[in-house]
DNA sequence: TAAAAAATCGAAAACGTTTTCGCCTGTTAA
DNA sequence: TTAACAGGCGAAAACGTTTTCGATTTTTTA
């Protein structure tokens, strides 16, 4: 089965290969006539344009890339799909990457990008990711280029992220005004800017609220997640430290200390209160449900993907893009571990 | 910034684009020091071959599409991870499409990915896709298509599955052996093909152990979520069925009855044993922790690219290609929600 | 020394589309 | 009657690569 081009196209109606794409494409020197009669035999044919040489053509693919680092999680599984809805409502295609917190995979998965010539990138960058070269490498090869969550103030470029620094500061006032008097907080490494502002955010709600800020309160979670809850719930415990309220950076984490406490018999929110951060799935779910702070995950991706339609788009017609950041709001969500 | 191209290499050192092109792919009628030269000048420039061209040349563009029902999914999402990572070791992207459960969205992705002409998909059904024009249609463009966990017995493609009627035997003698005498079942639409299965696995396990099937046991979870699970449980409380064990569908509609059965103050599993399927994240986070049946998601992503692989090479070398179904196995994980 | 074989290279076609520019025919205006 | 113009069409170049096939030069063999 041969596949269908303008040439059998043109040959079956006699005429030239260059009426056949204009008619297709309604140029106005082509006769009304003659489009219709090509339209027609393009459908009988099941005529479908050979992508390859019009991507050749036009340097164009209709494609872009994102990378984030970790596809198994429920907020980087909602900025996907907000980005692929929106994607695909302007006939665009997603290509994903894996990082896996990997500047190293990082880089490499940006030069494929490259290589593939996409039309733009969309990415959160991975922990470890300091050096900024391979983004200015992108960018250098003319491709806009949109960062959401995890950004680097150091690129020129869209960027799509909350306030960390502001939901933090209201996830622990809500544990304050609950009555909270001793907060622990637990943290994320000390690497990605979200885990510094959302421990600034922590540490300024205390202060501003009266209530002494205590080092020995802030445990490290380094991979933030539930067995990291679970290991810092257990050295609370301890250490015991006598803690009426905790501030998690994760749902994860969050979540991991409300089972040790379920399992040792400490009642949540009635002897703590436990604060998550994510607003993921699992946060409803649980025994009891954990309150926690809104991340628009899917709004987020929608987000990324417009401004880099609109970048694109500039692009193309050769107009200057002036990037933009855009912050989305948060919202505390209170359910049953706390008060 | 001009693009460096093989013309632009060859007029730098003088020769042909021909010889510049072979010296780069190693052809064996180029002498070992123009070989060098080149790949040296090809270096310095930081040239790389515009795959558009590419493309078009080999008719291949190195790309496999991929459609699965959900993208914020944890099985899904293990699934993505699984392809994702072995595509890019044999230097493959992926295109990523959401069919959200529509068969018609679903027929217009496959369009998609066949204009894109990529050179292979992958595809869990739609719950709502009975007819499969469109998976024919794909086939007739000789496009190779490897189904995973929802598939269809009518398309003729290699197939990645669990045995879904095993797995609820299993899951359900689990129950039995642990000593539920009356064990009540949440079950999906009436559909998909796995939701069937896992009914007749529930089925046939009572049978085979002496336990009399009772249909006004069985309730259905439409969506087999967490708000399903909810609904099913405080119906089968207010029905006063007297249970004592509960086979769930699906981890989400499990969680949904554990989290109806904390808030009574009914004891879990000493009042009631509870099962899930799947061995999402989910059910070793919450209290009890779920038992389960474990669907291995990342290694059905694997497989299935691995399939594709070879079928993809098989086409390419003109060798024909028998499709195979592979059965992955699962197996029970006794958590604490079981006696 | 001549003939055969091997080594090295390049011209050119092909992939299928898009777009520029010019040509032809027929109509309108002067 | 001629000039200007519009409508409709097609030739050809271009996008950048791959690959076939023939040409040329060099080396080997008889």
């Amino acid at each position: 089965m041969r596949e269908v081009t303008l040439k059998q196209i043109a040959e079956n109606l006699g005429i030239s290969i260059t009426t056949v794409s204009k008619a297709l494409k309604n140029y106005s020197d082509v006769s009304k006539s003659t489009k219709e009669r090509v339209k027609e035999e393009a459908k009988r044919l099941n005529y479908k344009p050979n992508v390859f040489a019009v991507n050749l053509r036009t340097k164009e693919s209709k494609t872009v890339g994102l990378i984030i680092p970790e596809v198994v999680h429920h907020f980087f599984s909602s900025v996907v799909n907000g980005i692929i809805e929106q994607a695909e409502k302007k006939g665009y295609l997603v290509i994903i990457l894996q990082s896996n917190e990997s500047y190293k995979l990082e880089k490499k998965q940006i030069d494929l990008l490259i290589r593939k010539r996409v039309d733009g990138v969309m990415m959160s960058l991975a922990n470890k990711s300091i050096d900024i070269a391979h983004l200015k490498e992108l960018q250098s090869h003319d491709i806009p280029l949109v960062m959401f969550d995890k950004i680097s103030k150091m690129v020129n470029c869209s960027k799509i992220i909350i306030n960390d620094r502001k939901a933090a500061y209201e996830a622990t006032k809500h544990l304050i005004d609950s009555g909270c008097k001793k907060i622990a907080h637990f943290r994320g490494a000390l690497q990605p800017q979200n885990s510094i502002d959302r421990f600034l955010g922590y540490k300024k709600a205390l202060e501003d609220h009266g209530l002494p800020y205590d080092s020995s309160l802030v445990y490290l979670c380094e991979n933030v997640d539930y067995e990291d809850g679970r290991r810092a719930a257990l050295q609370l415990l301890k250490d015991k430290k006598d803690v009426d309220g905790i501030f998690a950076i994760t749902d994860m984490a969050a979540t991991g200390a409300i089972a040790v406490f379920n399992e040792k018999g400490i009642k949540v929110p009635d002897d703590i209160s436990i604060m998550g951060f994510s607003n993921w799935f699992l946060s409803q779910a649980i025994t009891p449900s954990l309150s926690t702070v809104d991340q628009p995950g899917f709004e987020m991706g929608k987000k990324s993907f417009k401004l880099l339609y609109k970048e694109m788009k500039a692009k193309k017609k050769g107009v200057p893009f002036e990037p933009k950041t855009v912050v989305l709001d948060t919202y505390v969500i209170k359910r049953n571990s706390t008060k």
